[in-house]
DNA sequence: GCAAAAGTGTTTTGCTTACACCCATGA
DNA sequence: TCATGGGTGTAAGCAAAACACTTTTGC
């Protein structure tokens, strides 16, 4: 053939989002041997023969993480192919996006030695961090996040099984990074048919009323939704 | 190693979504040979060395239809890897969607012959239709292009250089499948900073008072956005 | 004049914002 | 009782939906 397909291998590169101390935090991994040996990096792996992608993704998560990827929220962000991107040769890179509970700490596994917590800004973003193209992965992933809070029900699968509208807009400034009115915020998110259910329990904060505790609800769209505040005109 | 990496071949898969006759229409391309000879599918092509993804997108584009990838509409919708969903082997797939104006006809080019505009409904989307995985694909990409036409300015990549208000609506309604109040729409699009900006000029309809012609603004965002209606509840 | 499409005005209803105010708890 | 976060009330402003109405063309 004059113009032969080009071969790939297929690298799923995970950027794994919690919340620790109400600020955005995203797991990486010290990367052991060159290219960029050294440098922080999200963590991923190769797809292997007869795997689909997202099986790839649960898998590399439990690895390096001890996460079970198929109680997490995790999808699919885009795809890198950019000659050059890594210096080994042909591989492409399959971005997810996944979002975790606060953890005590990355769990034991296979890779987890290598894996922390880093909070993540938008100072941060703007300057070389990662190794290959993760810079970019990172904020596609993360525009993605942002987004969908906006629309979906996503920013639950940052809380546990419960939890409450507090912290709930805890994750909405965090990913945001802005400030909302916490009475606006509890009726708005109140008021969203399916987002959130009572249970009827409360939690006492460190100081001050004891909150209402809810549960994800069944919506899998928000409406009305949370728009971001500042996406208007001046 | 134990687990070796999985090697893949990497399409590029192209929905092309036009307007045609106020509906909504897709390229498609009559396969030729085995597998899946005769069925249709969405024009694509195998990414070749050295080339990166849009690179690709933009060069088949160009040889199954004639149309400017560089003029065009066209974004990355997501990635397909599924094992088996080739039966020629390991063949992942990078879906793109592209905008065309309404054209007379899939131009001349390499494969042009074997192209055709076929209109979309959610009927036909219901039942199988494309080879591969294809009626996946167009699903999806479908859905993106009617999520972005509620918060981007997508519709006017449909149109040509200018256009009027009620062909902004045609595609609208074509690609939402729904029917939109002439009046509210055209307030609301006038009203969007940025969106459409008037050319002072005005054209024709066969019948009927003359519309002001409009073409595309620099806004990157719609605010307010354009939303869907029936995504609220009951 | 008539049909057809363009474009404006008006009213109702619902969401967002800003902010005053009350509630329940630990120290 | 005070500080702190939880939660409700209210009013102004903007946007969406519904629909009556006027304008401007071809036939």
């Amino acid at each position: 053939m004059r113009n032969p397909p080009a071969v790939f291998s297929i690298a799923i590169d995970l950027a794994i989002l919690t919340i620790r101390d109400d600020r955005l935090a995203v797991l990486l991994i010290e990367r052991g041997k060159p290219p960029f040996a050294g440098r922080p990096a999200l963590p991923g792996g190769f797809v292997r023969p007869g795997e689909d992608l997202d099986d790839t993704a649960v898998r590399e998560l439990s690895e390096e993480t001890g996460l079970d990827g198929r109680t997490l929220h995790l999808e699919q962000v885009r795809t890198y192919a950019a000659p050059g991107r890594d210096p080994r040769g042909a591989v492409a890179s399959v971005a997810y996006l996944a979002i975790a509970p606060d953890l005590p700490v990355p769990v034991a596994g296979t890779d987890a030695a290598r894996a922390r917590w880093e909070p993540v800004d938008d100072d941060r973003l703007g300057r070389p961090w990662l190794a290959f193209d993760h810079d970019t992965i990172l904020a596609d992933a993360l525009e993605r996040a942002r987004a969908k809070l906006e629309y979906s029900p996503l920013a639950t699968a940052f809380c546990g099984e419960t939890f409450t509208i507090g912290e709930l807009r805890a994750v909405y400034e965090a990913v945001w990074q802005v400030r909302l009115d916490p009475r606006n915020f509890h009726r708005k998110v109140t008021g969203v048919d399916g987002f959130v259910v009572p249970t009827g329990e409360r939690r006492s904060p460190p100081t001050g009323r004891p909150a209402a505790l809810y549960r994800r609800g069944d919506a899998s769209m928000l409406y009305p939704a949370m728009l971001r505040p500042g996406t208007g005109r001046p």
